[in-house]
DNA sequence: CGTCCACTGGAAGCCGTGGCGC
DNA sequence: GCGCCACGGCTTCCAGTGGACG
């Protein structure tokens, strides 16, 4: 890239990283929206709004830069954000979004039962209070939802698919959840990726002018991330991380394939050995029943775990989309799921 | 059909850890 | 420093489900 191209702000290659607002380029429109249906009209009535899209569109970016803005704005609000693929039983939520929003260093942190955080919840309600439910279609019991919009609590839920939420629901609760403002982020298209890469590298390198030549290395990375935003940045990065003062061709090889690798290496970073052992067995195999993918651990781990363990450990890799269960019974079968998302 | 078998996931109990009050 | 106690990770036990087989 243009003579000397120094990495002056890695932060801003960094894809979890929240980006300053006038960073986003193709959000624009969706962040205004969010932010018009947060902020608070008044009226004081709990409100329900919908992310939907697939990963890496920016869904996660915009309700956290969202709570950001109208952080800054009055600060008196209160905040919590849930990943719930790492939480998603109900009264774990609650804990969450009870610490997030009570600060309230509780003295009874015993008080673990749902009653008493929901009570705790209303007790401490005078200032506006967002909550983000995050992969909210992972939510082992949505009935969770429930609890929340009875609290007057703002919720901003962030799936994939609107459908997947609402699985499962009475139809009570539907109907109550039906109401919301739905705001919708599509895959990136190339354009758009690009655009967005020209942005994050004016900050990350500091520079104002591109080469030709350099605009089409991140044509190129936006044509392989398949419109996930995620893969783009963190090729870009890997990019200039395996570059020397430019970026050849031979970089950006190296660098498409290697943030998909390191993307998906940092969730199986989460699981522990024993995780990862039935992870790589299932994914050394293809397919296998239960009965032989327990076997198989058995024979890699010098002390495995028990058959009920395990199972909580294979619904743990689903959850994570690092596998997918098919059939029931004996007809059960696991096989590794490798696209991500 | 009834019985067996493989499998899932809920419930309850065990135990080590870590925070808290004294 | 000591004892208490809740919590999380794990196990054991078990009810429920659905195919296979006599």
């Amino acid at each position: 890239m243009n003579g000397h191209s120094m990495l002056v702000n890695v932060d801003v290659l960094d894809e979890e990283k929240v980006p300053e607002r006038e960073l986003v380029v193709h959000r624009r429109h969706e962040l205004d929206r969010l932010l018009d249906a947060l902020r608070p009209s008044g009226a004081g009535s709990a409100d329900l709004t919908y992310l939907i899209g697939p990963t890496g569109t920016g869904k996660t970016m915009l309700a956290k830069l969202t709570l950001d803005i109208l952080d800054s704005e009055l600060p008196e609000l209160e905040t919590a954000y849930i990943n719930c693929w790492q939480h998603y039983e109900r009264v774990e939520i609650l804990r969450e979004v009870v610490g997030g929003l009570c600060d309230t260093i509780t003295h009874r942190k015993v008080a673990a039962t749902r009653v008493d955080m929901l009570q705790e919840l209303r007790e401490t309600s005078d200032c506006p209070r967002y909550v983000i439910l995050d992969e909210a279609d992972q939510l082992a019991e949505p009935e969770v939802l429930y609890d929340l919009i009875e609290e007057d609590l703002n919720l901003v839920l962030i799936a994939n698919h609107e459908d997947d939420l609402f699985q499962g629901l009475d139809e009570r609760l539907q109907s109550r959840l039906t109401v919301g403002t739905r705001i919708e982020c599509n895959s990136y298209s190339v354009s758009e990726l690009t655009a967005i890469l020209e942005k994050r590298s004016e900050y990350a390198f500091n520079t104002r002018h591109y080469s030709p030549y350099h605009i089409r290395q991140l044509e190129y990375i936006a044509e392989r991330a398949d419109g996930d935003a995620r893969i783009a940045i963190r090729a870009l990065r890997e990019a200039a991380k395996h570059g020397g003062r430019e970026l050849t061709d031979a970089d950006l090889e190296y660098a498409l394939p290697e943030a998909r690798t390191r993307l998906r290496q940092k969730s199986l970073d989460d699981l522990n050995e024993h995780q990862r052992a039935l992870y790589e067995i299932i994914e050394e195999r293809g397919r296998i029943s239960p009965g032989d993918l327990f076997e198989a651990y058995h024979k890699r781990i010098e002390e495995p775990r028990t058959k009920r363990t395990v199972r909580k450990y294979l619904k743990k890799l689903e959850q994570y989309n690092h596998i997918e269960a098919e059939g029931e019974s004996v007809e059960r079968e696991y096989r590794p799921l490798t696209g991500d998302g």
